[in-house]
DNA sequence: GAAGCGTGGAA
DNA sequence: TTTCCAAGCTT
């Protein structure tokens, strides 16, 4: 099932999109000159689903307390969530100690650089492994996040936004504008997300500044609206989650194991309570003491 | 392939 | 107020 046009035959002029980049990308800490390997892995995962001003100040810290995996990994778990905070999805945090752990295990400490070694990392799935690649090792790797994906869909294919993710046809998508040096084609990567993120937003895109405005075939379409199927938004009050997270927060704000009794009071519905607990313990996001309270895993 | 998994800010 | 969403991963 062949698009209209494909990202092979393109004329946008992606040289100029990297120039954009390097005289507009934002200085954000992990795009500093020094960073590791490491800083960048903990940089990707913190911001997987959740914006750059909430992860930036937890980076820091993080930076600050754990510069090697090593660090990290010698963590009892519950000081890792407590240290992730409110970012959201701290299965996250668990599984990034994990990779810690691994790295500082059979990698001498240092983050890779093979995308499949990155792959085979807990935590790490298409997206993140390549943008290590690329953002700290400077490979030509195809980086497609959901920008990214917005980016081609209009530049390239004319749409109003991307479709459904077909991660075979998005990767290729991508690769078929990168260049063959690497140094350009991670530059490259990282330009196609910042375009993403700053000018060709879901809302209101600024196309008036966009360096690919010139061959942009959406532009060329007369901008027309998004014509896929229709985007499911996912319920948040009342769900699974919203429970979940009240029960963490509890264990968060505690010095030590709590009674059943106080995280009775984060949720008034017992079924659901229960069924949250439940899933936490599976889960190892929490652990029952020897006297029946809960903690965080590893902090009794 | 779809569903589940946190959180808080902006429109 | 409600809706939408922000650099995904795992099952």
């Amino acid at each position: 099932m062949n698009s209209p046009a494909t990202a092979a035959d393109t004329r946008l002029d992606l040289l100029e999109l990297v120039d954009w980049f390097a005289r507009t990308a934002r200085r954000l800490p992990w795009r500093s000159p020094g960073v590791t390997g490491w800083g960048v892995l903990v940089s990707e995962t913190m911001l997987q689903q959740t914006p750059v001003n909430r992860v930036q100040p937890i980076w820091e810290e993080w930076m600050r307390r754990w510069p090697r995996p090593s660090d990290l990994a010698a963590e009892p778990q519950g000081e890792v969530l407590r240290a992730w905070g409110k970012l959201g999805y701290p299965r996250r945090a668990l599984r990034l100690h994990d990779a810690a752990a691994e790295i500082a295990a059979e990698h001498d400490d240092v983050v890779p650089g093979d995308v499949d070694t990155l792959l085979a990392l807990p935590g790490i799935g298409t997206y993140t492994a390549r943008a290590v690649a690329a953002f700290a090792y400077g490979k030509r790797a195809p980086v497609v996040d959901t920008n990214v994906r917005r980016v081609v869909a209009r530049a390239v294919h004319g749409a109003g936004d991307a479709g459904p993710p077909s991660p075979k046809r998005d990767l290729a998508d991508v690769d078929a504008l990168l260049p063959s040096d690497d140094a350009t084609a991670a530059k490259l990567s990282a330009a196609l997300m910042e375009l993403g993120q700053v000018l060709c937003t879901v809302r209101s895109p600024r196309c008036e500044e966009c360096p690919l405005a010139a061959d942009c075939a959406w532009q060329h379409a007369g901008r027309p609206a998004y014509a896929g199927p229709p985007k499911k938004v996912q319920k948040f009050a009342g769900t699974d989650r919203q429970v979940r997270g009240k029960l963490l927060d509890v264990l968060r704000g505690a010095d030590g194991p709590v009674s059943r009794e106080r995280l009775d009071r984060a949720w008034s519905e017992a079924g659901q309570r229960d069924r949250c607990l439940d899933s936490l313990l599976v889960d190892g996001l929490v652990e029952q003491t020897a006297d029946g309270r809960f903690a965080l895993p590893g902090e009794h």
